[in-house]
DNA sequence: CGGTGATACTGA
DNA sequence: TCAGTATCACCG
């Protein structure tokens, strides 16, 4: 650095060299010195303007948490980005999202930080960037991915559902490719009206004017083995509203570059031409979990949270009116689950 | 898996 | 007594 404020007072001073040849050495040095110590008086009140008074700070500093890092985002109440790197071993583990709640994150300055009665009666859902299901290897991770910095104003539908499935298509990846790194985050994408003028307008809930995005994205960069040649990487880009099961994917694929040109942001900077990288969806048929994969699924969890055996056979008659016959994982897990509500109920008596 | 909300409990 | 927290039932 101080090589190249030396190399441009060399070119300046050489100019005025030029310039001023015709003339006496003297003039032209006595410039030169005058425009040095112009610099350096002005260097000097900036200098004391930093020391004195400071600059003005954005928040936007990275954060770290046990599993995840993301830059908060003090204007709208959200964070900007959020990253994690997922794999196989680290999926696995026992934390339970049952024991986690929702709060503003202490590390946040309270003048800045979004609460839950932002989001209560809101109309929108608490939305996980790093998500619940990627922590389970541990109970603090898992409850750090609650704190509000790394939540944003999502709709319930999307959240349950098309988003859902995406965080599962992106832990379903570390099953084939060693590395998942993720990056996720909020979108205020402008709309263009019939005379061709962009607008950006979105909603602000609650007392802190927690910002609703109008899109969410999410880049995925997968690498199979040792060989920086085996990455591949995909950037989606999904609108905050309802997305039903017949959109595949690909659909929300944007390019690398669009996505950093919306967002303002530069991913993954450590990986030269990223935007060269394969697609992901050329590696990858980049499939969601169909309807009746994901209500399969869905029933499987619920009949493993099952409390009573009255919830236990509607959550099994919900799926036979949906018009899907249970297969056999779902059909064993209710039989293991009645056995055992039946045994806690004869015990209840006695 | 992703969520909400009602109610019971608890401690100053 | 009241606010914060834990537990439970329920929905997609």
């Amino acid at each position: 650095m101080s090589s190249h404020v030396k190399s441009v007072r060399f070119i300046s001073g050489f100019v005025f060299g030029s310039v001023f040849s015709t003339g006496s050495c003297l003039v032209a040095l006595k410039l030169y010195k005058h425009e040095e110590e112009k610099a350096e008086s002005a260097s000097s009140t900036t200098h004391q303007l930093i020391e004195r008074v400071g600059l003005p700070q954005t928040g936007a500093d990275v954060r770290f948490y046990f599993n995840h890092i993301l830059s908060y985002d003090q204007t709208h109440r959200t964070p900007r980005w959020v990253t994690e790197h997922l794999s196989d071993q680290r999926l696995l583990g026992k934390a339970d999202r049952k024991h986690c709640r929702f709060k503003p994150d202490p590390n946040i300055p309270e003048l800045f930080t979004a609460r839950n009665e932002d989001y209560l009666r809101s109309g929108w859902s608490r939305g996980h960037m790093a998500p619940a299901g990627d922590n389970k290897i541990s109970e603090q991770a898992m409850a750090e991915t609650f704190y509000l910095s790394n939540i944003v104003p999502q709709n319930y539908e999307n959240n349950a559902g098309f988003w859902n499935r995406l965080e599962m298509f992106c832990r379903d990846l570390t099953q084939k490719f060693g590395d998942v790194w993720v990056v996720s985050g909020p979108l205020m994408l402008p709309r263009v009206d019939e005379n061709g003028r962009k607008t950006v307008s979105y909603q602000l809930i609650g007392e802190d004017n927690v910002a609703v995005p109008t899109h969410l994205y999410k880049v995925v960069l997968v690498q199979r083995d040792s060989s920086e040649d085996s990455r591949a990487l995909g950037a989606f880009v999904v609108p905050n509203s309802p997305i039903g099961f017949d959109r595949h994917l690909t659909e929300f694929q944007v390019s690398l570059s669009d996505l950093e040109r919306m967002s303002g942001l530069t991913f993954f900077p450590k990986v030269e031409k990223a935007e060269e990288l394969k697609s992901l969806c050329e590696v990858d048929s980049c499939q969601l979990m169909d309807f009746k994969g994901f209500t399969l699924y869905i029933s499987g969890r619920k009949v493993a949270s099952a409390r009573t055996l009255q919830r236990l056979e509607k959550v099994m008659e919900e799926l036979r009116d949906a018009g899907i016959t249970p297969d056999d994982y779902l059909n064993n897990l209710h039989l293991e689950k009645k056995r055992e509500l039946l045994e806690k109920e004869t015990q209840k008596k006695t």
